[in-house]
DNA sequence: CCACACATGTAAAACGTTACATGATTCG
DNA sequence: CGAATCATGTAACGTTTTACATGTGTGG
């Protein structure tokens, strides 16, 4: 149920269509929460009928009618309830930790590589939550409220990528001294 | 499919009943794959039907009976196969992450006690991964092969674990900060 | 005698991925 | 004229989670 509760706080900072939400699931809020559209409009539809947003439907210019969502009053309790609510750490799935603790059952080379490839991704990712530090939060320290968690979660993606990253390089230099 | 790869990586260690690999999945395995013992009772059976792994039944003194399951040479094959392939990196899904970017639509305080209560959870994990390192790794540079992997894959885990412990500790300063 | 470890499963519900499906407008 | 963007969905399939189900032996 957690899509929904994302797609919640994405409709409180702004309202849309399951369209823009899909797109802000591309990017900001994707960093920390993927879904894809046809995951979006099932959640949308469920949530209509629990009251948890409203639906406008909105005629437009030259574009496809959309239907407008904006949490309900219902659906801003329902939010704050489970805030507060604690949350279990998440199961760890790390395909990639599988491969390297079975590299010696197949081609070590081959494992090798597809660290390296994985480093190239951290590295790319971090590149953009850099960029987005950069040009949306240049004075940190004067930051509160919404922007303030905002910056908080772009954080936790930076340390992440870095730690990712740290962590490639540490297992190509101890797989390449190994080879040699 | 990943369940039946990461099975396969830990019967190649050591052959085992889906009890034991149950075992196994709530402590080493289980560090980097979660599966529970459902997940791996279905999987053995598809993996027998896939002709990946033997299955013999062991009677046991004072106790059940069990089924011994190991790595087939086709099993052996197809690991190696898997190995060898890319994989997309993993659908970011932060739960922890959502509420600290919803904060300000309940309570911030209460989110505040729940960045707490991971950031402990991440301690206690770190200091499980750090007892083993030094338990079983206290010579790393000497380190080869199936060792070697099995360590560089602990590594990724207290990297992890001191990336989020950081990130709580930084999330808990600014709120503090931003609150007074 | 009760709880815990050993040992193996089935069934239903929730969730996620992939494929299919449609149709308008804009830009090169 | 074809590709991209806008806009919304359905259906099938696979995986994961949660609950249910059963039975033996050991130690306190």
């Amino acid at each position: 149920m957690s899509l929904e509760y994302a797609i919640l706080v994405s409709l409180q900072e702004r309202a849309g269509s399951g369209y823009e939400l899909a797109r802000r699931f591309d990017k900001s809020i994707g960093y920390f929460w993927s879904a894809s559209h046809q995951q979006i409009y099932r959640s949308l539809k469920r949530m209509v009928e629990l009251d948890w947003v409203s639906c406008d439907e909105v005629a437009q210019d030259k574009r496809p009618d959309k239907k407008v969502y904006r949490v309900s009053e219902s659906g801003a309790a329902e939010l704050a309830r489970w805030l507060a609510e604690p949350v279990d750490p998440p199961a760890v799935r790390n395909e990639l930790s599988v491969k390297i603790r079975g590299a010696s059952f197949g081609d070590t080379e081959r494992v090798a590589e597809e660290v390296a490839r994985h480093r190239r991704g951290h590295d790319e990712r971090l590149a953009v939550y850099r960029a987005i530090e950069e040009r949306d939060f240049p004075a940190p320290q004067g930051l509160s409220g919404q922007q303030l968690h905002q910056y908080l979660v772009l954080r936790g993606g930076i340390r992440t990528e870095e730690s990712m990253l740290a962590w490639c390089d540490e297992i190509l230099a101890a797989m390449r001294a190994d080879r040699d």
